[in-house]
DNA sequence: TTTATTCTAGACAAAAATATTCTAGATTAT
DNA sequence: ATAATCTAGAATATTTTTGTCTAGAATAAA
C-alpha cells in the first residue's frame, strides 16, 4: 500500500520546481543537490511528468525544467496518478475484466470506494497548499495523530 | 499503492468465515475450495488474523476456524492493518524518525492526511456491509464510476 | 490407544516489482 | 566548436511479495 519512491521523489522534484515557479528553468543537477537524489534517477522520474505535461523542459546551456501550470493548479492526486505504476488499491478496480469474480464481488466495490476516498483527499491538496504549510513551519489544520481510528 | 494479495485473499478468507458465523468451525480446506486459494497460502495468511484475535481456531477432527466477533464488529480497516505489511502510504507516516527530513517535511503531512482519509473509509465498512451488498447483488449506494476525479 | 484430521511454525524458493545506474545520443546558447 | 543540458532505452541490482515445503502438535472418534 506504500507509494513508490518514484512517486515520493517525484513529488519532491515537482515541489522543488514549484518553489522556483516564475524563475529561470531549474536543472536536474540543482534539484539533485537540493533534494539529495541522484541525477540519473531524477532524469528517469521526470520523464512521465513531462509526458503528462506537468513539466516542460528546454535543452542546452541555461536549459532546465519548469512547471507548465501554476502550483495551485497541480494536485497531489495528479502526481500520484502519473507516477504510481499501480494507482488503485487493487487491479480489479481499474480493470475488472481481469478478475473472473468481479461481476458479483462485493469486496471489489469496497476497494473501489476506498480508492475513491483516497483520491478525493489527494485531489484536494495542491502544491501551493504544501508550500504554504512549509512556510508556516508545518502543521496541517486538522489533527492527524490517530490514523488507526478504530484501533482504540 | 496496491494492497498485497495477502490482504485481498485474507479479506476473502475472513468474509468466508463471516458467511458461516454461528455455524460449525470452517476448515482451511473448505475455504481453499470455495475461494480457490491454496491451503498452504491460507494457512500462512490466517496466522496474523489469529494473532490479532479476529479469528479463533480449534485443532483436530471437527476443528476449524471461526470469527471471534460478529461480522458487524469487524471492519476492513482492521483487516488491512493486520495483513498489510506496509499499512501506510509512506514509511515516514508511521516512523517519522526514519527520515531525516521528517521534522519539517510538508509532504509527509500530506501522506499522513491521505492515509487517514483512506482508513476513515475502510473503518466505516464492516463485514456485514459487504455481505449485505453481496445479497443485494452488489451495487454500493454511492456512485463509484469516476475515480480519477480532476482527470476530466 | 491408535489413527486420521486438522491446525501451527518456521524456513525456504521462486517470481515479480522496484529502484538505480549505464551507455549513447540529441539540442542549443555562447 | 564546445560545453551544458536534456532524452531514451537498456541493463543491473535490490527488495518485496508470493507461495511451498518440512516437521510437528493437538484432539476427536473408532
Amino acid at each position: 500500500m506504500k507509494l513508490s519512491t518514484k512517486t515520493r521523489y517525484g513529488t519532491r522534484l515537482i515541489l522543488d520546481l514549484a518553489r522556483h515557479h516564475g524563475d529561470e528553468p531549474v536543472t536536474i543537477g540543482d534539484i539533485s543537490k537540493r533534494q539529495d537524489i541522484s541525477v540519473k534517477y531524477l532524469e528517469q522520474i521526470i520523464r512521465p511528468l513531462k509526458k503528462a505535461e506537468l513539466v516542460a523542459s528546454t535543452r542546452g546551456p541555461k536549459g532546465g525544467h519548469s512547471l507548465t501550470r501554476s502550483p495551485d493548479k497541480i494536485t497531489l492526486g495528479e502526481i500520484v496518478r502519473v507516477l504510481q505504476s499501480s494507482d488503485v488499491l487493487a487491479e480489479c478496480v481499474s480493470e475488472p475484466e481481469k478478475c473472473l469474480r468481479s461481476s458479483d464481488c462485493c469486496v471489489r466495490i469496497a476497494w473501489q470506494e476506498a480508492t475513491k476516498a483516497l483520491y478525493e483527499k489527494l485531489n484536494s491538496i495542491t502544491l501551493t497548499d504544501l508550500l504554504t504549510y512549509e512556510d508556516r513551519g508545518v502543521g496541517f489544520p486538522e489533527d492527524c495523530s490517530s490514523l488507526g481510528a478504530d484501533k482504540t
